[in-house]
DNA sequence: AACTTATTTGCAACTTAGTTGCATTTTATG
DNA sequence: CATAAAATGCAACTAAGTTGCAAATAAGTT
């Protein structure tokens, strides 16, 4: 486990920001749902929040069936692909994109690039095991 | 322009279903709402009818800050990465995949595969000659 | 501390994408 | 024509996310 204090970002977040990120921090990866039935605010107060700290780079969305937060803080958790089971919906994070890889799927556009979001679909092991 | 009878798996279609494959095949990628307006039918139609579109892998959902939906005929439009550009929200299909960059991405899981989305987010052309 | 201002929150109402049940219409089949 | 199956429209619904506004909390000033 990383260390929260290493990300120099979250020294200055307070109230729900700080809560959100923290979360974030020991779980890794939630929806708005799930962390509005932790923190026990309303959910105006978890999307506000949430967008702020999006704003301020601190986290990123994940969008799938529905849309996951996680940190953006280099140190804790680079950038790296997404994998969405088909039968569970559940989301894995994968290992980071080489810079190898970075660099060939860049090529494909000549458009200003802002992030690659790289989701491989399919099942997961343990919604495999049940099937029959 | 291809044609769109060379794709087999729309000889069989019928109703809202051919009427959605043929305004995807000359528009390339539309919303549910587009191809509501479009077509005139009740969303419920259009929902259904996608949903058994999926179902007969005629076309596939992309997923950005709305859904768009494509056709998946081989012949017609093989998979490929899109951009997303982050002001305009418009979708631009981006050449294929080549085989080895499918197979490096592939790896970055051990689970069983059904599809790998790619989306680069960024500011189109269009976008971008209007800032200041 | 007391006063004032800015920030954060809860609440309720709203929007939009998508879903579902059910009655009606359309299409297929003998 | 008669009957069954499939497709549609309509309305009501769900779930994610947004917004205005008033109340509460925190921060700054004398
Ligand atoms: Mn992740
Ligand atoms: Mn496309
Ligand atoms: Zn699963
Ligand atoms: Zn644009």
């Amino acid at each position: 486990m990383y260390n929260f204090n290493m990300c120099e970002k979250f020294k200055n977040l307070k109230n729900t920001e700080y809560d959100i990120a923290l979360l974030l921090n020991k779980k890794g990866i939630l929806s708005a749902n799930e962390l509005q039935e932790i923190l026990k605010v309303d959910k105006a107060t978890i999307y506000r929040n949430l967008k702020s700290l999006i704003k301020k780079n601190i986290i990123r969305k994940v969008s799938a069936k529905k849309s996951f937060y996680e940190l953006n803080c280099n140190i804790h958790n680079p950038i790296h692909p997404h994998f969405e089971c088909i039968k569970c919906n559940k989301i894995y994070c994968l290992k980071p994109l080489s810079a190898e890889d970075t660099i060939n799927i860049s090529r494909y556009t000549n458009f200003e690039i802002h992030s690659i979001d790289i989701k491989i679909k399919g099942t997961c092991d343990e919604c495999k095991s049940m099937d029959n």
